[in-house]
DNA sequence: CAGAAATAGGATATAATTGTCCGATTTAAC
DNA sequence: GTTAAATCGGACAATTATATCCTATTTCTG
């Protein structure tokens, strides 16, 4: 479903925020180790996100990477930031357009799937993540 | 969402069913042309989909493909063939193994969604994918 | 100011996916 | 039987995704 860059990258802005909600900074090698994730990897997608403006990163000693607007953030930032958002937008058989007026076979069935999957990616935010895994009731790694 | 090679296994196999609705075999060259994609690629594809069961082979001169029961066939049967069944089945943050007791945050969303798509590839056939096409109602390209 | 800790970013390496080529084999048609 | 048309299958090539390494730069701390 979403590329392993975007699942770290998920991973990772969830991390983040749990511990910016607690004002705690965290660092590349913190977060990589909490969400499993290959160091040197997780820090060219915190860059991809830096750039799009979903994390903050603090550089120097006492640096690391934050997340301001945590309520706000939707997951479909993410995606999109990373895999483009082809996969909620995009034909499911792989026509350069999902082109109501020349649908591909599975169009009426897909969309629909398709529209769920948008829509829970526009309507969950980080924070309600977060605070999953505060709980407890949620892990990031086995 | 789905690999290309998926994509193109799926469109073919609409394609082929197409035909043997109307006991007309096809080769390898007509459904590369029609599904508009790369020959020897979708003859891996097509060979993947012929030891799965899914369509039929048939070697020499007036050889080609077939397809004998798609009514019966579902796009679960060729997603599971070529990609896995992870796409319908796995966890949406790439955890080893969705385990309803070791949740990741996006589990209880991402659940709903899954489901969706995996009753949608298990209910839907071929045939009637191909009743589409016969319609002229949908494409398999541009 | 010097040193340490941290991110940035370019170059490179590895693996997986996608795509091509060609000879071997099978089968129909003449 | 010979030939032509087709799939099969192995080897290879190109591209993209994943992952690593190293140096530069920034910034806190002492
Ligand atoms: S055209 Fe394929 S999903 Fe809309
Ligand atoms: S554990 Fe991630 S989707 Fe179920």
């Amino acid at each position: 479903m979403f590329s392993k860059a975007c699942e770290y990258g998920i991973k990772a802005a969830i991390y983040i925020t749990q511990n910016s909600l607690l004002n705690n900074r965290v660092s590349l090698k913190e977060i990589a180790a909490e969400i499993d994730s290959p160091v040197a990897f997780t820090a060219k997608i915190l860059q991809d996100l830096a750039r799009n403006q979903v994390v903050t990163s603090i550089k120097g000693a006492r640096g690391g990477f934050e997340i301001h607007n945590p309520g706000e953030l939707k997951l479909s930032q993410i995606v999109k930031a990373i895999d483009s958002d082809d996969v909620y937008k995009g034909c499911g058989l792989g026509l350069v357009k999902c082109d109501e007026l020349n649908p591909c076979p599975i169009h009426d069935k897909f969309k629909v799937v398709r529209e769920n999957l948008k829509e829970m990616l526009e309507n969950t935010s980080l924070k309600e993540l977060a605070l999953k895994l505060d709980d407890g009731t949620t892990v990031l790694k086995i």
